[in-house]
RNA sequence: GCGCCUCUAGCUCAAUGGCAGAGCAACGGACUCUUAAUCCGCAGGUUCCGGGUUCGAAUCCCGGGGGGCGCACCA
C-alpha cells in the first residue's frame, strides 16, 4: 500500500537489514544485496561484494556479448541475441516485496539486487519503461531509465513473456510501486510466441491443458493448485515416515494385472517377447514386501486404468497405498481421519473445507455405518444378506440395473447401496462391512463370515479411501481368486485372475496386516476446491491433437 | 461407447442468411513515474475439415475431427 512520502529515510541504505542479510547463508528466499557503490552505473567492474562474481553487468555468463544481437546461424535472416548460459540471481521477488514493504514512495535504498523471471507487462514511456517481472515467488517491477539503464532501447522493446535477468537498486517509485531500478539487464530467453491476452490470460480449456506451460504462466490459480498438490504429497510422505512407514517402489509392469478390479493397459516387452500390463494397483507387491519383513510400507505412485475419461477420472492417476503389520481396520479409521484432517489443517488452515460451495467438516471422529444400514436408511427397504436372493434381485431390477446371472447376494446388496445410498452421501463417512463377494482381497469379518473388515471413506460425495484388514489365509485367497476367475470367464472383464505368485507369497506367511489406499488426485481436488481432475494433474490425458 | 453443447485473427470475444469486426498482443511512431499506461498509425482470416441447400453460408442441413458437460464404467 503506498503511503505518503517521508524524507526521513530517503536515500539511506537499510544498513541493518543489509548486514543481517549478508550474514545469512545463501538460500532460497533470502535477499542478498551488494553495496550500491560497487555496482551501480556503467563502471561497476569490480567490488560487487554480494552480487556477480564476474562483476561486469548483470551476473550472466558469458558476460561478453550478453544481450548483444548476433546473426542466427540456422539460415534464418532474423537476428538472435546471444543468450547466457547462467544467471546469478541474488533475490526473489517475494523476498524483496517482504523486506522492503515499508519503503516509502520516492525512496531509494542503496541495496543492489539481481532478479530474474518473465516479463508479464511492459509500459514503454519514452525515456522510461516499467516492466512487471514475475518469478516463481511472485512479482516485482523493473524500472528502466534511458539515462541509467544499459541498452535501454532494447529493454523498451522487450516482448511480453521474455525471460530477463536484471540488476539494480531497490527503490519505490513516486507512484508507490516497489521496483528494481535497472542498471544492467540481460535477455535470458525469448518468447517467440505470445502467450495469451495480458488481461484475460488464456481461458480456452483445450489450450489450457494442451499447452499447460502457457496456462501455468497465464493463470496464477493453475500454479497454486499444482503447488498445493506438491505440498500435499510432501506432507503425506513426511507424515508417514514420521509414523515409521518406509517408502518402497514396486513394479509398474505387471505380468498379471491385480490388486483391483479394473481393465488394464497392455504392452509388450520385445526381448522377453511377452505381454505386460501397466499396473492397476500396487497392492499385491506391497503385501509381498510385508511378507518379506517390511512391517510398515507405503508407495505413492501412478496407476493406470483403461477406462473412460471424466471430470473425475484420468487414465493414469496417483495412489497412496500403505500396509501396516500387526494392525487391523480399527487402526485405519484413526489413521485416515488423522491424515486427512491433518493435511487440511496444515495446507488449508482448518478442518472445515468448502467444496463446490458446500461445507465439508473433517474434524474427527467421522461417522461409521455399515453398507446394509445405509441401504436401509436411504431406500426404506428392509434388506440385508439375510434377505432372500430372489427378493434382492427383484429390488436391483427395480433400480433400472439388469442383474447378471452370476451376481450373488453380496453383489446385489452392493448394487442397492450404489443406487440408493451412495449418491446421497456427502461425508465424511466410513462405509463398512462390504460383502466378501465384492472384496476378494479383504479378510472375513470376525463376526460374520459373509462380510469383510473393509471400509470406504466417502468425502464430498466421492470414494476417497478404501481400506481393509488384509486377507492372510492362502487357501481362502485361492478360493476368492477362483471365484473372480469364474466371473471373468463369465464375461466380467474387470475381474481378477488367479495370481499364483501372490498365493505362494501368502504361503510364506503374511502377518495380520491392515491396508489402505487413497486417491491422491481426488484428495487434492478436495483441498483445492476444483471440480475437474485435470486441474490437479500437470499434463492430463487428452486425445492426441490431429 | 451414447446424448447435449461448443469451435471466428496469436489471445479474449462480436457479427444469426446480406461487404468477417473489436479490444489486447504483434509491427511503425510520440511520450521522464507507469499500474490492463495513454495517444497516433499499420497490418493481421482455409470462420475446425469435407459436402449440401441458397442469388448469397461464420450463420441453415448432412458427415467427419477437437474440446466441454452429462450418462455408462470406475477411484
Amino acid at each position: 500500500m503506498p503511503r505518503p512520502s517521508t524524507t526521513s529515510n530517503r536515500g539511506s541504505p537499510c544498513t541493518g537489514c543489509a548486514s543481517s542479510t549478508t550474514a545469512m547463508p545463501r538460500r532460497q528466499g533470502a535477499v542478498a544485496v551488494a553495496d550500491a557503490a560497487g555496482v551501480r552505473g556503467g563502471s561497476a567492474d569490480a567490488g560487487a561484494s554480494g552480487g556477480s562474481a564476474a562483476g561486469a553487468g548483470p551476473a550472466a555468463d558469458p558476460p561478453a556479448g550478453a544481450g548483444e544481437p548476433v546473426t542466427a546461424t540456422d539460415g534464418s535472416a532474423r537476428e538472435r541475441p546471444a543468450l547466457p548460459y547462467r544467471f546469478d540471481r541474488t533475490a526473489e521477488a517475494a523476498a524483496i516485496q517482504a523486506r522492503y514493504a515499508d519503503l516509502a514512495p520516492g525512496d531509494e535504498t542503496g541495496d543492489v539486487v539481481s532478479v530474474a523471471g518473465r516479463v508479464m507487462l511492459l509500459r514503454d514511456q519514452g525515456k522510461l519503461a516499467f516492466a512487471q517481472l514475475r518469478d516463481s515467488s511472485g512479482a516485482v517491477q523493473l524500472f528502466a531509465l534511458a539515462s541509467l539503464t544499459e541498452d535501454f532501447d532494447a529493454f523498451s522493446r522487450l516482448s511480453l513473456g521474455d525471460w530477463v535477468g536484471a540488476t539494480g537498486v531497490v527503490v519505490r517509485t513516486r507512484r508507490g510501486e516497489l521496483s528494481v531500478k535497472v542498471s544492467h539487464w540481460v535477455l535470458l530467453a525469448e518468447a517467440r510466441r505470445a502467450f495469451g491476452d495480458k488481461w484475460r490470460g488464456v481461458t480456452d480449456v483445450e489450450t489450457r491443458f494442451r499447452q499447460r506451460e502457457v496456462d501455468l504462466w497465464a493463470n496464477e490459480r493453475s500454479r497454486e493448485v499444482l503447488l498445493l498438490r506438491s505440498r500435499a504429497i510432501s506432507w503425506l510422505r513426511r507424515s508417514l515416515e514420521d509414523r515409521g512407514f518406509v517408502e518402497v517402489e514396486t513394479p509398474m509392469l505387471h505380468p498379471l494385472p491385480g490388486g483391483a478390479t479394473a481393465r488394464p493397459f497392455v504392452t509388450h516387452h520385445n526381448a522377453l517377447d511377452t505381454d505386460l500390463y501397466l499396473r492397476i494397483a500396487p497392492e499385491l507387491y506391497l503385501k509381498r514386501m510385508v511378507v518379506g519383513g517390511f512391517e510398515r510400507v507405503f508407495e505413492i505412485g501412478r496407476v493406470f486404468r483403461n477406462e473412460g475419461l471424466s471430470p473425475r477420472h484420468n487414465p493414469e492417476f496417483t495412489m497412496l497405498e500403505l500396509y501396516q503389520a500387526y494392525a487391523d481396520l480399527t487402526d485405519l479409521f484413526v489413521l485416515v481421519e488423522e491424515l486427512v484432517s491433518g493435511l487440511a489443517v496444515d495446507l488449508c488452515g482448518s478442518t472445515t473445507l468448502s467444496y463446490g460451495g458446500r461445507i465439508l467438516e473433517l474434524a474427527p471422529p467421522w461417522r461409521r455405518a455399515t453398507l446394509a444400514e445405509l441401504v436401509r436408511e436411504h431406500s426404506g427397504l428392509d434388506v440385508s444378506l439375510d434377505t432372500p436372493e430372489g427378493e434382492l434381485r427383484r429390488l436391483v431390477a427395480e433400480t433400472g440395473v439388469d442383474p447378471q446371472p452370476g451376481w450373488g447376494p453380496g453383489k446385489l446388496l452392493l448394487e442397492l447401496y450404489e443406487k440408493h445410498a451412495e449418491p446421497a452421501l456427502w461425508g465424511p463417512i466410513f462405509v463398512t462391512d462390504f460383502p466378501v463377494e465384492v472384496s476378494p482381497l479383504a479378510r472375513r469379518h470376525r463376526d460374520d463370515p459373509r462380510l469383510t473388515e473393509r471400509f470406504e471413506a466417502i468425502l464430498a460425495g466421492r470414494e476417497l479411501a478404501n481400506a481393509f484388514t488384509e486377507l492372510t489365509d492362502p487357501d481362502d485367497q485361492r478360493r476368492r481368486f477362483e471365484a473372480q476367475a469364474a466371473a471373468k470367464s463369465a464375461g466380467d472383464d474387470e475381474a481378477m485372475p488367479v495370481d499364483e505368485e501372490y498365493l505362494r507369497a501368502l504361503e510364506h506367511g503374511l502377518p495380520p496386516t491392515a491396508g489402505l489406499g487413497i486417491g491422491i488426485d481426488r484428495l487434492v481436488m478436495l483441498l483445492a476446491d476444483v471440480a475437474n481432475i485435470r486441474e490437479v494433474i500437470a499434463f492430463p490425458t487428452l486425445r492426441p491433437d490431429r
